[in-house]
DNA sequence: TTGAAAGCGCTAACAT
DNA sequence: ATGTTAGCGCTTTCAA
């Protein structure tokens, strides 16, 4: 490719310095091995040929790349928006700590092992970090079984898997949601989530509860509807039609929430005066109309997983027995609520 | 990390196969090479075991990585559910020619120029993909200037160099949205765009410009903003109150078109009865509230950036006097109008 | 604290 | 058509 004919290596850095190569490898790698003056003598070399070790030639040696792959989901599967933003933040954490993110794509989970068994076997990969768990996730047990360091972002939902996560408090969300609506003397609250069984949905949708019981509400009209702007606006239609109508929607997601959005705008009513309307995830769609949304704070997510893959990377914990991972590595960060015009 | 002690080498397989090493890396690498009969003991031995060659080591020996390195923007900078879709289709691409992407982070051209240094000698890589293109790239002159093999998604502006790109054809876009409106009898249409100087902002205006010439119209009001909703509602505004009033909105981007169907719906108008609205990026806001909007198809660039970065890479391309590109890898595609309730 | 020897797994060049 | 030799650049032993 590009003339690296003259590449600096080890070996000419020790030439320069008149050291063996060896010193140079601890002067990067145990550079407390190393006498001062010798330290900086190789040091100053280094500098001047600006000298990087290659990644190929140590990772063929010590078995390790410096590499985390991330799967990179289907446009639509996850919010597109969500995934880039998480993305970056992980890319960030990951150069700061010396990693670099490797991108793969998989259709499905048994994809997605495969990708990580040609992964692990092609690159020496380091670690994954994976999203999306859900509930007899066969990606985790997979990784375990091998012994492959990862981290989750999200709950390692139905299982009591010991492995380091970061998720978002999905619960605590909606309920701040709901808790604000009440403040705003909303007493008609309607939930509009996705069906049971998505332990993410039930679990916002259990916050939304929460707040309403312990308000003391009597119980609070719940939609189910899959993620989709136009059952978002049906069910919103068919609630508002209801003899008691709700005055204010908590949705699961912005996409539902711009569904109810757009009902309750085409009804010549106004969003946040009228009714009330809260989504999830503070997409910019959000921000565009004016949705109160709760924001998920994937920057501190990103932090986490690479917190806890530090750890899990960090010498002592190689070897087939890794050590179980502290209560540290199990984070739940609470997401804000944006408050916007409409609720 | 995992139990890969007992992890098949070329050695092994050899072995296994009673032939030499070398025999074994032509099966893989040069299989015409070797005898049908022999070939297909090797194949069954590397099938069985589950072989697969390790790219350190490959790496290591031919300099080269199988890998490429694509930027991810920080969110905002560019449409982030549209970067996400971008590095989609590029994985996927990428994954079915044998490469990988990596992924890295930088906040100008000057620190991204020094990502390329060290990705290149820290990894290896066989190439970058660039996004945003824009005149007096850097970025471009000095990766041509050492050498490297990269595409650009995005013209190279302003500039004559003769480096592989893919873009999408904006002024066909905006030509096509103008067009539509004609044909629906619009004969006062706006343009919300960026301020002058931007590349892709000024090329979107033009694709109107020409519209409105070609079909004989006086000129028309332009208006020039920051990406930014309320600007594009404000700027709305300020049309709406003249005494021509304009009847449709072709703008540069959904965030402004965003802001435009904002102010309408505000007004009590309806968007696309009482004033059309035409956004650019069909983002899943502009789904969302069913703006008409010009739609990238980036599939099909990720696509001719992995076909141009074949080429780029195949045997005879490699060395310091790298051929020039060919025109078909040049490619300028056109978006297609999503036509929804706005316009 | 430093140096020398060996080898990670693979491919290129040559010999057969 | 297949085998042999050498070495990519680094780190890990071990010796000095």
């Amino acid at each position: 490719m590009a003339a690296d004919k003259d590449r600096p290596t080890l070996a000419s850095v020790a030439r320069a310095a008149a050291v063996s190569h060896q010193t140079v490898s601890n002067v990067i790698n145990a550079p407390h091995l190393v006498r001062e003056q010798t330290r900086r003598r190789v040091e100053a070399v280094i500098e001047q040929t600006g000298f990087r070790p290659l990644k190929a030639a140590q990772t063929l040696r010590t078995r390790r790349s410096n590499l985390i792959a991330v799967m990179i989901p289907e446009p639509g599967k996850w919010h597109g928006e969500l995934h880039n933003s998480f993305l970056h933040a992980l890319t960030r954490r990951a150069q700061k700590s010396g990693y670099r993110v490797l991108l793969f794509t998989a259709t499905d989970d048994d994809e997605e092992i495969n990708a990580y068994d040609q992964l692990l076997s092609d690159y020496t990969l380091d670690a994954f970090v994976l999203t999306g768990t859900h509930s007899g996730d066969r990606r985790t047990s997979w990784l375990r079984r091998k012994h492959i360091p990862f981290v989750t972002f999200g709950r390692p939902w139905g299982s009591k898997s010991g492995h380091p996560w970061a998720d978002v408090d999905g619960a605590y969300g909606e309920r701040a949601a709901t808790e604000h609506l009440l403040a705003a003397g909303r007493r008609r609250i309607a939930f509009l989530g996705w069906p049971d069984g998505s332990d993410v949905g039930d679990d916002r949708r259990q916050g939304w509860a929460q707040a309403c019981e312990g308000a003391g509400l009597p119980p609070q009209p719940s939609v189910a509807m899959e993620d989709d702007l136009a059952q978002g606006r049906a069910a919103c239609a068919r609630l508002l039609d209801e003899p008691d109508p709700p005055s204010a929607f908590v949705c699961v997601s912005d996409t539902i929430a711009l569904g109810a959005w757009t009902e309750i705008t085409s009804r010549g009513l106004i969003p946040g005066r009228d009714a009330a309307v809260i989504g999830f995830d503070d997409s910019s769609a959000a921000a565009a109309v004016g949705l109160t949304s709760v924001a998920q704070p994937l920057d501190e997510v990103a932090d986490a997983c690479l917190v806890a893959l530090g750890k899990l990377l960090s010498p002592g914990s190689s070897g087939s027995s890794g050590k179980r991972s502290s209560p540290h590595d199990r984070v739940l960060l609470k997401p804000r609520l944006v408050v916007r015009a409409s609720g």
